[in-house]
DNA sequence: TAGAATGTTTAAAATGTTTTAAACGATACG
DNA sequence: CGTATCGTTTAAAACATTTTAAACATTCTA
């Protein structure tokens, strides 16, 4: 192909797996679907293999977590015993349900959390001598803080829900 | 200090580390502000270093990220020659900041990355065959719609820099 | 049914990250 | 001054993650 055009695209798998790596996503994930997005047809594990320079495993595996996440569309190619690989192409789509699923585990993770911590903090509250009741007071103030927090999430998800 | 207490405090701490961690923030780093967070005085490295069963350095090191993320204060204590650190509790300030930061670099990022691309691209349309054309028009069109993204996200930032 | 073509699993190697212990440098204090 | 008390740096160790190559299982085909 071109040298140009191959570079373009270096580049965007390149920049592709950078940013998302910091946004703590796995490099070499990014940069396989970035491979899928700006592919003009479905390419096999193999076509993949190539490109990526990488082993048959790695992409193998790679490959079913973004199937899991609805990234990429496993497709059957007439004539092919091959498995083919389609980018989904609606990145809303792709970032919103994951964005929004994770959210929802993180909160619900976090509230449950609140919730032992404070049920902890009740169950001890006959033990404690003062100096140790205020220091419950102060985490009891201190958990109520972050359960506010999860409102404000609350409010932002459904925003989300909106544009995404 | 009485058992369940401690307990409860080392719940959540444990807790705040796993939920950071799977929004790809080091663990550690999330406890220790977690340490501070519920704590009702300013604390020192010492304390901390107690407190966190880990080595002064690591300390050192970490407290000065959270410190630069305004995540913590170092504030001086009368009598003592010793820094301590107290927990910024406004967490809407301390993750709204982050956050807003981290997505506009990353934006930015993206943006140069599309820009690069599509002069590749362009620099390259002389030379290309028309299979090649067409494999170009393809490119042009899927970072088209990743710009298209990033004015999606724009507003998220606005609607964020409200409730924030 | 044998063997070729495929995708998956897995144990070990390669790589990357975090943590430590010890050395260091600075500052306070006698 | 000289010594004690701190916080920081750093090189190496511990740990975690990613990647690979090879073995394996399955499906197709002749």
């Amino acid at each position: 192909m071109n040298k140009k055009l191959e570079l373009a695209e270096d580049r965007f798998i390149e920049h592709i797996g950078n940013i998302c790596n910091k946004f703590g996503l796995n490099n070499f994930l990014a940069q396989l679907y970035g491979v899928l997005y700006l592919s003009n047809r479905p390419l096999s594990l193999d076509e993949l293999t190539e490109k990526m320079q990488a082993s048959k495993g790695n992409i193998s595996i790679n490959i079913r977590v973004l199937e899991q996440w609805g990234a990429v569309k496993r497709v059957w190619m007439r004539g092919s015993r091959k498995d083919f690989y389609e980018a989904e192409l609606n990145l809303k789509k792709v970032l919103g349900e994951r964005i929004k699923s994770s959210f929802q585990k993180h909160m619900s993770d976090m509230s449950s959390m609140l919730k032992e911590s404070n049920q902890l903090i009740k169950s001890a509250v006959d033990e404690l001598s003062d100096e140790e009741k205020d220091i419950a007071k102060v985490y009891e103030a201190r958990l109520k803080k972050i359960e506010e927090l999860n409102g404000l999430v609350s409010t932002a998800l459904s925003f989300a829900d909106k544009i995404l």
